[in-house]
DNA sequence: CATGAATGAGTATTCATTCAT
DNA sequence: TATGAATGAATACTCATTCAT
């Protein structure tokens, strides 16, 4: 009696998010060439022949990752935030709140910004979260809560510094993180 | 007219020399991994054999590389500003200018810049720019122009950015690079 | 109503078939390296498993193909027509009628030839095709039919040419089919 | 001091000739899939990974002998043999006497024209072969030394029977040939 | 029995290193 | 010294076979 269609279709989704999921955080920590694929399988805890079901290549796999790596970090969930009907302030403030609280706890959420940036700075992603964050800085200038200065520049700044504090924490567990208040007020005025 | 013993030792000299210096810029933008002998030796301009003259295997190249990147990154140089008899801010503002000037105009100081901290980041390098850096922050606390904080999170936090920006000055070349000012600010108290 | 134990037999039986018979021109096609058990399975129309219920292993498979290769190239038929009261130049031309109109209208039979005759070049398989064409060649020479010289070679000479058109169409669907007449003709005589 | 220029490019030939000339067997007698690396490169005498230096791939190697196996099988003789002034009786003569020659003394001539005929089946090769032998069959019709029939379906017959023989001839070494006469009598007319 | 996902031994390919010139 | 062809151990990838469902 064979399995049933859906069964099927349920193992496949399992071990290729399976895959996926794992192979963010290697990938994130030894990039691409420095990825074994014994080793990689080993760390996933399954074959390697496996990993050829679900991916053509070690290249294939890689670019699927760095595909959905803005994904991984949350890009959706900035979007939503810049669209709420809130002062850029407030909204920097959550935003930088999400972002160190996401660093802390989720090791795939750090993964995620590490490759999206190294795609970025490869030039092969496009600058959504960029842009999204343009556009409450220049909200936020309006309203006088944001330094003044290039929003892309700002932009950049701020999410180098998240990159940074990613990638740190992929490498050493008790990195002294900053908080979120460092984080939001490198975009914020401050308050005398 | 035989060469002269000095002049063969010039001429070492001069290949090993270019060897490390085209080889800085590539390993720290492709990584240990990601660097082939056959491409490295291409981009030097000579024979894969000739590196083995130089150096024992591709790991001692590296870590001949390593071991001087923070000579390369101009260590040096700010271990004697801090010694120097002048403000904190003083301080904090010549670094800066020098760091940003040196990003901007030398590829091979922005090279130095991210494989150090690379070397941080995996625990391989002394700490020195970030104590020499704590110690300048400490003076401009006392003096009042630095703002309040673990000197340590502070020093971090600015050396991550220098890292930041030297990795973008490798992959573009006309990247929104901050100014001097930007950098300096991120330690200084605004004044009003 | 439960499956008698005839009928389990029989669709063991029917399955089997199928196997072989689809197996037999895939393996003549492209030889047991270039039969993949994923492809040979897509193939027949079944999973890759379902064949291991059946033979223990490729090889396995690929042994009883061979094993009945002469049976599917029709050896029995020959021998029966060897045996016959008649004339050398009859058995020759009923022989090369029977071949000829096999060829063309049955892989399988093709298949078979191929084969067969691989298995030969092979030294695995025993000469039986051209030990009774041998005795029909000799009776025909006694009776003045067929042309002079080695009976051995007269008989390889006449299985290549069965061989040689065997493989054409298994390639080739449209392939100028030389006709009964001609494949006679390498064995007779010509009348004037 | 560096190897000369020269030198180099005698020594890439050299390797590059040796790779193909020793595969060009091997293929001929295992078939693509059913040659590794491992063995081929043994056969050779060679490493596993000079065979890379010189050909991208297995599948790269094997395309290139495919390719060249109109030379190696010796189509440029064949042709030049069609151009003289000759009746075709004694073009055909000469060309069986030249082939019967070639498979007995030669093994590469018989890998070659075994290759050939294999692109032939799969629709790869160009017929220039059956043509040129075409043009030969219908010279002879015209002076009445060649059997009647189609001039394609004798060339065919013709160059099989060849194929058969160079099949033979690689598999095994006191293979039964047939003398250039036998091979001959394929398309003249008997003379009584 | 039938299925097809998973396995891992086997095979192809790469790349740091050596060495004859 | 400098070269680059050759090497073979390390790595990527395939495919016959197994096994839980």
């Amino acid at each position: 009696m064979p399995k049933s269609q859906e069964r099927c279709q349920e193992i496949r989704e399992e071990t290729k998010n399976l895959i996926v999921k794992k192979s963010v955080l290697y990938f994130a920590k030894n990039g691409f060439a420095g990825t074994k694929i014994s080793d990689l399988s080993k760390h996933i805890g399954i074959a390697q022949g496996t990993i050829y079901i679900y991916f053509k290549s070690k290249e294939d796999l890689y670019a699927e990752i760095f595909a959905i790596s803005d994904k991984i970090a949350g890009n959706d969930k900035l979007v939503m935030l810049a669209g709420l009907p809130l002062p850029a302030e407030q909204k920097i403030k959550k935003m930088s709140d999400y972002l160190i609280k996401s660093l802390r706890d989720d090791e795939m959420f750090a993964a995620g910004i590490a490759l999206y940036t190294q795609r970025l700075l490869e030039g092969e992603a496009d600058q959504s979260f960029y842009k999204t964050t343009e556009k409450i800085i220049k909200q936020g200038q309006k309203e006088g809560s944001v330094v003044s200065g290039s929003a892309r520049k700002l932009s950049e700044f701020y999410w180098g510094i998240v990159y940074l504090y990613a990638v740190k924490s992929l490498y050493t567990a008790d990195s002294a993180m900053i908080t979120a208040n460092d984080l939001s007020r490198v975009l914020l005025e401050d308050r005398k």
